[in-house]
DNA sequence: TTAAAACCTACTAAATCTATAGGGTATAAA
DNA sequence: TTTATACCCTATAGATTTAGTAGGTTTTAA
């Protein structure tokens, strides 16, 4: 399951990227449009400029912006920072990989080869998709 | 993330699965062969007899034997019992669906619209897997 | 009769999630 | 230079879920 953070986090990016004018977009305003509680959203916008996807300006007429184009983000960049592993067990994640305890052999494990599979498969559509193909305009 | 019970869940029906006789394997062999914990195992064991894949045996020489043949039970089938919904948010679940709290209108939240598309890819692969694909023999 | 094995209920420690509280700090406009 | 705005930061807390543990009861085969 996604977290209410990731959820809101793409709902925030794909918010911004839809505004064609790049200046800063305060956090109070998505927060009202998007109905998400706002000091929530505060934390989620902050996290998501400490890792590279938005650039703040502090002060009257602050708010956050893209650094980047939305067709330059893909989705797998935006789960993996929000969310975490895109695979469902730690063992076929790419990124967050970690060894079963249970498991003396990944190879010969069952639910190792399954998952392998889903990841292949989420993976694939989560890098075909960037920001500019999820914010489309209302 | 999977949770270790349909791990386990998944791993105790290939371990059954694997056997050629159809005689009743018990608890404490699965668990001490796959390395969990025989408590833990007992309660997802008695949970998959309750939702139909497996028939157990008390007594003596007792354990629990697959109900159906492993190439009929598909793994959508396992992992919505054991875990519950295939998809990342319930707004777009075929099984568990909910409405979201914060979205007036799913047809124009990007998040939707992505989830749909990761959904039916993993549908796609636990689909077309079914318990004799992952239990090979080791 | 005895041992084995499923069955059942209740509890719990730890982690995670979803926030809320209460400010601090930098900036722009008046 | 003041003031309002808006980002920035830390701490905390309630609710839920997870991953078991504890301690039994019931059924069956030998």
């Amino acid at each position: 399951m996604l977290s209410k953070k990731t959820k809101y986090g793409i709902k925030a990016l794909a918010y911004i990227a839809r505004k064609k004018d790049r200046k800063p977009v305060q956090a109070s305003e998505i927060s009202e449009s998007e109905n998400i509680s706002q000091k929530f959203l505060e934390s989620i916008l902050l996290e998501l400029r400490k890792s590279g996807f938005l650039g703040s300006k502090k002060g009257k007429g602050g708010g956050y912006y893209l650094i980047k184009e939305p067709q330059e983000i893909k989705m797998t960049a935006v789960i993996r920072v929000l969310e975490g592993p895109i695979a469902m067990v730690p063992c076929v994640s790419l990124n967050y990989y970690e060894k079963c305890d249970d498991c003396p052999d990944e190879n010969a494990c069952s639910v190792h080869k399954l998952m392998i599979q889903v990841r292949d498969a989420s993976l694939n559509v989560l890098g075909e998709n960037t920001l500019e193909d999820i914010a489309i305009p209302q």
